[in-house]
DNA sequence: CGCAAACGCGTTAACGCGTTTGCGGTGCCTTAAT
């Protein structure tokens, strides 16, 4: 708060219901104008405006969606342009894809703004590139309207906390990201080799826990299944996923945070907003993406500090499900169009000319865009959009470069979540290696610390690397040079493995005899 | 990539078996039809 107040922008990662709100509540209220709030989905608007206006006794907060009358819209709007200040609206909810319009852009531009807050922030990095790509276009409001910025997440791995701060282009942030350790939450993992013989183990297993809890499959067919056998087995369970009408996801969740439902069976549309303290365990049936997805899941047990299960039963085959969403494809024809139809003008255009002279969806122009824009083939300026001076040719090449690039990252990271299911380490040490946080000791509260703990202790393995931190070739978070893969980052050391993060491959894996006995990484020394 | 449903084949009639096909996750917004 202090450092919104002196102007800095802020970026930061703390568990939910430690008070993310207040961190930007209490700055809006003191600062003169509006604070403007990005938030990803219509009903967290509502609640969180809803909640600030309880508590101010008034309606200070509003939000602008397409679930709005237009009389409704335009009183918002008014009540954000108030010339009372007591009654001025403090707060305007409004989805990424308002502030892409021109008109919403425009009306923002003309108010007094004092804040921009960028709620659950990793969605910039997990939804902009594909999804929702008008979260990628978020910066531009940012560098318009020159105020502060907060970007809050419960989870953000490095990496992420990188891309968070770069697109939404926070100059200079206060990054707070710490404590990524949930001492509470025991975490294991059912290895399974036939798919019929997980279903059963899962659903046995979720018979034999007392809930609340939270059950993760990764298909919509896979949840419902689940769900009736659980109802058939006598417990209180409901489905929850995008194939539900709104009405029916509203009621099982309601039911879920009032206790009349005891067990959710999810896909991962189900998770923001879910304020529960007292959720016993996160099983998943399939295995996440990603371990920021992963770990977001899990998160949202044993808030209450209790203990805990968050058990994933994992088959190796279903990662395959995670590498198919994983692939990225480009289409070359559209990109050299786009392209070709920018360097066409004599002056910047903006998005609005572009839609009438391309003739794509807004989605998909916002896509394109978004490629291009990143890959250096156009400018983004304030203005409007630019070719840079090369070639067609050049352009869908560094397009494809692009993706590719990302798609190699995504890949990598379902490829993360493989390892730590197959770890024989201590999984705490893992997940936490993962959000470049260190924990020096095995943390005793997982499945692996267990099996260890009771199992008769073996000599150390020769060769195995010392878990001291004198004997490792780089510090954790040291950037690192690879001949074939250029610069990444050191995330952590595990059984003779050092982990690096490349910023043009994603995750690597490197035995660190070999990394020592052929010099393949060089560190490079930061920037002055 | 893996899985399940649909399909097609062959035998000897309703069914088993191998092959092909299509599907798989997140939500905003707008617009047209009811």
């Amino acid at each position: 708060m202090e450092a919104v107040l002196e102007g800095h922008s802020v970026l930061c990662v703390m568990p939910t219901g430690s008070g993310k709100s207040a961190i930007y509540q209490v700055p809006a209220m003191a600062l003169p104008g509006v604070a403007v709030v990005i938030s990803p989905l219509i009903a967290l608007q509502h609640d969180q405006a809803e909640s600030i206006n309880e508590h101010a006794g008034a309606t200070r907060a509003l939000a602008i969606n397409s679930s709005m009358r237009k009389s409704e819209v335009a009183a918002a709007w008014e009540a954000a342009d108030d010339d009372d200040e007591s009654t001025r609206a403090k707060f305007l909810f409004l989805a990424p894809e308002q502030v892409a319009r021109d008109d919403v852009a425009a009306r923002l531009r003309a108010l007094d703004v004092s804040l921009v807050v960028v709620d659950e922030a990793h969605c910039v990095s997990s939804w902009g590139h594909d999804f929702r790509p008008d979260y990628l276009q978020l910066g531009h409001l940012v560098r318009e309207l020159q105020v502060p910025v907060i970007a809050l997440t419960a989870t953000a791995s490095r990496p992420v906390q990188k891309e968070i701060v770069e697109r939404l282009h926070l100059k200079d942030p206060v990054v707070m990201a710490e404590g990524f350790d949930r001492p509470n939450i025991f975490l294991d993992v059912m290895q399974h080799v036939e798919g019929d013989e997980k279903q059963r183990a899962v659903r046995d297993h979720v018979l034999g826990l007392a809930g609340p809890g939270l059950v993760y499959a990764a298909t919509k067919k896979a949840a419902d299944r689940l769900a009736s056998e659980l109802q058939e087995h006598g417990r209180s369970a409901d489905v929850y996923h995008a194939g539900r009408l709104k009405s029916e996801r509203e009621a099982v969740h309601e039911g879920f945070l009032d206790g009349s439902i005891d067990i959710v069976v999810a896909t991962t549309a189900f998770g923001m907003g879910i304020d529960k303290p007292d959720v016993r365990f996160v099983v998943h049936a399939d295995i996440s993406d990603s371990l920021d997805s992963y770990y977001q899941e899990i998160g949202r047990g044993g808030r209450d500090g209790l203990d805990t299960q968050a058990v994933l039963h994992y088959r190796p085959e279903d990662l395959s499900l995670r590498r198919f969403f994983a692939a990225k494809s480009v289409n070359r024809t559209q990109v050299r169009e786009l392209f070709l139809l920018i360097a066409a003008q004599d002056k910047p255009v903006k998005m609005k000319k572009l839609k009438e002279l391309s003739g794509l969806s807004p989605r998909k122009l916002t896509g394109l865009l978004n490629l291009l824009a990143a890959s250096e083939s156009i400018g983004d300026g304030v203005k409007g959009y630019r070719a840079r001076k090369i070639t067609a040719d050049e352009a869908v090449e560094r397009v494809v470069e692009q993706a590719e690039n990302r798609e190699r990252i995504d890949q990598s990271r379902v490829e993360m979540a493989r390892r730590y299911a197959e770890t024989k380490g201590c999984r705490r040490q893992f997940l936490l290696a993962y959000f470049g946080e260190e924990l020096p000791e095995p943390c005793g509260n997982c499945g692996n610390c267990a099996r260890e703990a009771s199992a008769v202790r073996a000599p150390e393995p020769a060769g195995a690397t010392p878990a001291g931190e004198d004997d490792v070739p780089f510090e954790v978070d040291a950037t690192v040079e690879h001949p074939e893969w250029g610069p990444g980052t050191v995330m952590g050391y595990e059984e003779g493995i050092i982990t690096v993060l490349f910023d043009s491959v994603g995750y690597k894996t490197l035995s660190l005899a070999l990394v020592e006995d052929k010099n393949l990484l060089a560190e490079v020394p930061p920037a002055a």
